[in-house]
DNA sequence: TTTTAAGTGATACTAACTATCAGTAATACG
DNA sequence: CGTATTACTGATAGTTAGTATCACTTAAAA
């Protein structure tokens, strides 16, 4: 995601472009994927706090920056590649890879016709160990993290 | 779930039955879905906070309790009805249903299989309208909750 | 140019924990 | 049974990731 992509997307929206929320937009531009919030404070001293967790927010609501929760409940922001997509995050290396999966859409859609109501919406986070960690652990997962322990819902 | 389940649960684990933690097995036993930590808290006066996040978290730990994410981000708890389920949570009332979807659980194996590594967990939380609510706000959704908005992953 | 609305930073506050630590209680050992 | 070991406890303080408030500033509209 570049600066310019992000700018666009806050010009013409009925959002003003500031001075504050340019800093934030070049603070996030470029960066990978896995990021705090209080690492973008960090970034952009002389901007309050409240306005760079104003500006993440935007951001995610527009669509422009997707939040998701590691294994642990922490949260932290990333920039999809892909448009409707999920994370793929690894519990040793935090690194975050996007995976699409129309079926589980279409799974999650039936669901919500067969008997629950209208779907609003959804969180799919799947929690890994990497290739490149699991060569670290000796091929396999660490064995104290079974299978959706503790994160499963 | 009944008091002597949990109870039996934390006994012959190595873990000793106090009487802390036996108050806030009390406490949440005969509980329905969705109550805060801090709503135990509050029921076992005299009881340190720090005790019943302990007993909350052992609980979750040894499976007996589930930890969810509500839409706003707001963790609630759970007694589990089925073994591995996922959530259905009405994001109006609060209600929440189970669901199992075994095809789910299928296709995220094989997702880890083809490239990610070893999956060692997976959240998945479904938000919805519930029928009862949908009746309240005209046979439709809010408006102003688009699906997946802000919570996809 | 005035008015209105949006945005800002400082500050304080909240929720949901976690860490530390001295003290207590439960179990194991001899 | 007494002692040693270990688990557990509450109090307190600290952390993380924000949100609420509010006077002030800035940008855009009329």
């Amino acid at each position: 995601m570049t600066n310019n992509d992000l700018v666009a997307a806050i010009e013409g929206q009925g959002y003003r472009l500031t001075a504050p929320r340019l800093r934030v937009l070049e603070s996030i531009a470029g960066r990978d994927t896995n990021f705090t919030a209080e690492e973008v404070c960090a970034d952009v001293p002389g901007v309050g706090r409240a306005t760079v967790f104003r500006t993440l927010k935007l951001l995610v609501e527009r669509g422009l920056l997707c939040k998701m929760i590691l294994h642990d409940g922490s949260p932290r922001y990333s920039f999809p590649l892909t448009g409707h997509h999920h994370h793929l995050v690894c519990v040793s290396c935090g690194a975050i890879t996007e995976f699409q999966e129309s079926e589980i859409e279409q799974l999650l859609s039936q669901l919500g016709v067969s008997k629950a109501g209208t779907i609003v919406g959804h969180r799919i986070e799947v929690y890994v160990v990497c290739p490149t960690c699991q060569v670290r652990y000796g091929g396999h997962a660490k064995p104290e993290l079974p299978i959706s322990a503790g994160v499963s819902s």
